[in-house]
RNA sequence: GGGGGAAUGUCCCGAGCGGCAAAGGGGGCGGACUGUAAAUCCGCUGGCUACGCCUUCGCAGGUUCGAGUCCUGCUUCCCCCA
């Protein structure tokens, strides 16, 4: 959709080469405005969890790139937003947070984005905002004559998120349609105050954005832009960022260096050029010599992606750790020191051991897996669902507790 | 205000003559094959002190030896009329 179009700004170069870009409301006027000086960007961040998850990672990279070539990145915390709560791609309603939760999730929210961005508060260093700051302060009878004059409700009908709930017959409340109207009236808040002029997200903040845009024109900013990023699928066309546990989450207490660089270790064949460019900082050319490889040598690909992937978040430390964690517990079927271990008393039963580590979700379910052969101790698969950790287990004074091909984790006493 | 429909396994969708732990998908997990990939095939997918026991079909009662299934009331959602 963009092939015509070839960028000659640094920053809409690196996010197209690097696959980016999804739609851009002006590519021509946007890639002037970025030649002829430092541009202000944000990428606006719910507080609904306590982390944010991969799928957000994208539009932080992007963030990265933006700033990396000269400009100046915005994070906006949706502290005020996430207490009205965006209905974009969500079925139902969701549970209203209380304060309280919000400003904990914003919090414990914060922290990545000091690995992807450089916050020096001179130049072109990042800012990060709170829209509660300004949101919180709206008047009511003021912001409809202000800013609820401008929105067409004939238009908001046609927005997808808005659109969606309707022909699917689903509750839509009024404080989520009016989520939108906050969302636009941000970008022209950080326009006025941080001469900001480009907003940027996933694809599904599309029309949040643009509206946006548009309320900048009615409301007398400077001419403002809208850049979305593709929606993070693999190859095969599955959402991405689910695991049976859960999402792939970026603080490292909520999901651990070692899983975070399995996730990527994982990766399927045809994601690994992709996910090279999206998720690492390697120079393109590297990628391009890495994504030739073929057949099963494309593995080393996926570890370099794991490995730099995983430094860019947790350090480069970690990642190496995590590594080499699992060169010996895959490729030398050693029990590796650093996997994660946990603390059970000898004599333990191996059912209850296994939903202990969270390998099963239940009694019965351990039951099911152990039946079937899935579990190991010590590389020996055990179908013996009443078998019992016993002194003679340890080896070095731990035992490799096995699930699958893949979970490993180490136990002690 | 009147009339008609709907709610099922706490991931989702969705069948269900009064004997039901409840068909079938999707998803997820495990096994086989591989390369810690994809595709394919097979198994599992309520809980427990487990050849048995307990708790599930919007909520609360009732009929019955026995109710997801029948009756009554309630809640929520949808459609039509006003």
């Amino acid at each position: 959709m963009t092939s015509q179009f070839s960028p000659k700004s640094d920053f809409l170069r690196t996010l197209m080469d690097r696959g980016y870009i999804h739609q851009c409301s002006d590519f021509e006027g946007l890639d002037q405005k970025a030649r002829s000086g430092m541009l202000t960007a944000y990428v606006g961040y719910d507080c609904t969890a306590p982390s944010l998850h991969i799928g957000n990672l994208i539009s932080g990279m992007m963030l990265h790139w933006f700033q990396q070539t000269g400009h100046r990145p915005i994070t906006l915390m949706g502290g005020g937003t996430t207490r009205v709560g965006d209905p974009s791609g969500k079925d139902e309603t969701r549970k209203l947070l209380t304060v309280e939760q919000i400003e904990d999730n914003k919090n414990s929210i914060k922290g990545v984005f000091g690995k992807l961005l450089n916050y020096a508060p001179d130049g072109n260093g990042a800012i990060m905002i709170d829209n509660a700051e300004w949101l919180t302060k709206l008047n009511y009878i003021d912001m409809l004559r202000d800013i609820g004059r401008h929105f067409s409700i004939n238009r908001m009908l046609t927005m997808d998120s808005v659109k969606l709930r309707l022909e699917r017959e689903q509750e839509l409340s009024f404080i989520e349609f009016n989520y939108m109207i906050l969302q636009s009236y941000d970008f022209v808040e950080l326009a006025r105050k941080h001469n900001c002029s480009l907003q940027m997200g996933g694809s599904d903040q599309w029309g949040n954005i643009v509206n946006g845009v548009d309320l900048g024109r009615r409301m007398g900013t400077h001419q403002l832009y809208a850049l979305t990023t593709p929606l993070l699928t693999t190859a095969s066309g599955a959402k991405m960022g689910k695991t049976a546990s859960g999402a792939v989450w970026l603080n490292a207490d909520m999901f651990s260096p070692y899983d975070y660089w399995q996730f990527w270790r994982n990766t399927e064949d045809a994601d690994v050029s992709r996910f090279l460019k999206l998720f690492t900082l390697m120079p393109l050319d590297d990628i391009a010599r890495l994504s030739a490889l073929a057949g099963s040598e494309i593995n080393e690909a996926k570890k370099i992606l794991a490995t730099e992937a995983t430094a860019l978040l947790h350090g480069r430390e970690a990642a190496e750790e995590a590594s080499e964690t699992a060169r010996k517990t895959f490729e030398e079927g050693m029990a590796a020191e650093t996997l994660p271990s946990f603390n059970l008393p000898i004599g333990t039963g191996l059912l209850s051991a296994n939903v202990a580590v969270g390998f099963a979700s239940s009694n019965s379910n351990a039951r099911q897996l152990v039946e079937s052969g899935a579990v190991r101790i010590n590389d020996v698969v055990i179908t013996d669902t009443r078998r019992v950790l016993t002194a003679e287990d340890f080896r070095d004074g731990a035992i490799k507790l096995s699930m699958g091909k893949k979970k490993h984790v180490l136990i002690k006493v």
